[in-house]
DNA sequence: TGAAAATAATTAGGAAGCTAACTATAATCT
DNA sequence: AGATTATAGTTAGCTTCCTAATTATTTTCA
């Protein structure tokens, strides 16, 4: 998307403010940066999740199903939860079937649904994953004071309520 | 990655504090609450560049040409100005210019160097699409005030330099 | 009951990202 | 000058994401 250190000059700016007036340079650049940290955040942890043979959205399912009482699910409802269609669901289940860090079975109740669960083995690469991973997330976040960890939800709310502007 | 509406419930973060103590509840929410909102907004101007037959690496990279004084680039220097790798941005400009909107010629000086020349296609294309993406960005970003976007940018300033916490 | 509609999962095909390996060319350094 | 090293770009093979089409099963309702 955006490098941070190389945002445009004030040259390249009036040759787009000129061409384009609608644009708000201000707004332009929060919006491009907001989306730029966060790819190098994602970026950044899909690194250390590649160090242990992961990648966020298979370790996501892990976490997913680990969050249920009896560390199983279906494709859809795991697909609604992680905010992915359930084609990509099918394709994460592969890799962690093939890994065997889940099972799949048929439901016995439907037929056309598959119930997905945790291994020991699942289980057990979370338990290697996820203390390091809080102890990094912590370690990012309290960059942040309390009042600007509060200001920075207030906003990503505010953002969120706006989701439908590109539609 | 995470929706929303369904962080986890008192009960489901009680199980993963016992069985995982250095987690930070508060600081965890952040960081996956800015991960999901950004990426709806990615997915959001995808879905408005898809409208007009573009996709966000593609129209990042028409956007960077239209910045040279002469529309002029190499794939390398877009690559790093792009934040992508090499070999991604080979295949970013195959499609655009399967699409006619940048031509590929052999540089004269360097003949290791090839020269991405944005096309008058291309320059259209642009013109079709940047107006309405600035009103839009402009009506987004606008729900928040003055005061919000400068913290905003303070706080994304601040994770950045945390980019490393990861490795 | 039996046809139509809805639901669950998968497959097919494509885009965009990565690393590692390869080719061609240019620059450097004995 | 010639061998080595570095640089620019591409290719190959992988993951993750998408939409649209397909298959199997269940539900609905005429």
């Amino acid at each position: 998307m955006l490098e941070l250190k190389d945002l445009p000059d004030a040259h390249i700016l009036k040759k787009f403010a000129d061409r384009y007036p609608d644009a708000d340079i201000d707004r332009v650049i929060q919006f491009l940066t907001f989306l730029r940290v966060a790819t190098d955040l994602s970026n950044g942890l899909d690194r250390y999740l590649n160090a242990h043979a992961l990648l966020q959205g298979r370790w996501w399912v892990l976490v997913l199903l680990m969050r249920e009482d009896d560390a199983c699910s279906s494709p859809s409802k795991l697909a609604e939860k992680a905010g992915v269609s359930r084609a990509t669901m099918t394709g994460l289940i592969d890799g962690l079937q093939r890994d065997k860090l889940v099972s799949r079975m048929v439901s016995p109740k439907d037929r056309r649904q598959s119930l997905v669960k945790l291994t020991s083995k699942g289980q057990a690469k979370l338990d290697e994953v996820m203390p390091e991973y809080y102890r990094r997330v912590r370690q990012l976040m309290t960059a942040l004071t309390d009042e600007e960890g509060d200001m920075l939800m207030q906003v990503l709310m505010k953002l969120n309520q706006q989701a439908q502007v590109f539609d």
